[in-house]
DNA sequence: ATATTAGTTAAGTATAAACTTAAGCATTGA
DNA sequence: TCAATGCTTAAGTTTATACTTAACTAATAT
């Protein structure tokens, strides 16, 4: 038996608290990578990497300005776990 | 700096697939862990254990019915994904 | 009593995840 | 042109996660 090949999807993404928090913070509007990293206190490198990761999920887009790279929420693939969740409301109703 | 201690949280308990088609099992009723398992090409103790994981973040519940241990669906505590992904819904209107 | 069934617990392993520091690459500014 | 800034990439480490098989516990059936 053999375990799925590691490929990041929505929700793996998203259940990273730092990743979470990036993804909160971007909801004030794109922003350059340092400034997305200043509240937490981790490393630079630490940060790209979880941007990483939201990117390949599609979760956010990047665009080059100077030496500045702006991140950007994209929201679209919270739609997969909107729709799981909803399929759960009934019962909490 | 240390990375904070490992403990289960419902966002990182739906992360595993298999442990969100358990709980997609569960919507049908309240099942022994057999019958939940027979769909998963793994172990028993691999679904014994993810049910430990659901039931600490308190997605599941149990109840000991003669051998059998039925496990039941308790979806309160998705109400948190619920909450977290509402606030991007305005995103993707 | 003993065997069978249902499930958990224990122990071990492989892989993945989340970090770190160091080095590298553009871009801007002096 | 050289230093500083903004960020990524590389490489390595630690811890966590998802499994496995083997052993155990409890309840039922023979």
């Amino acid at each position: 038996m053999s375990r799925p090949t590691a490929s990041v999807d929505t929700f793996q993404a998203i259940s990273d608290p730092t990743r979470r928090a990036i993804l909160d913070r971007l909801r004030a509007g794109e922003q350059p990578v340092k400034q997305l990293a200043e509240p937490f206190e981790m490393s630079l490198p630490a940060i790209s990497q979880h941007l990483q990761v939201l990117y390949e999920v599609g979760l956010v887009s990047q665009q080059r300005v100077g030496r500045q790279r702006l991140y950007r929420l994209n929201p679209e693939p919270l739609k997969e776990i909107s729709d799981w969740v909803a399929d759960y409301e009934q019962f909490w109703q």
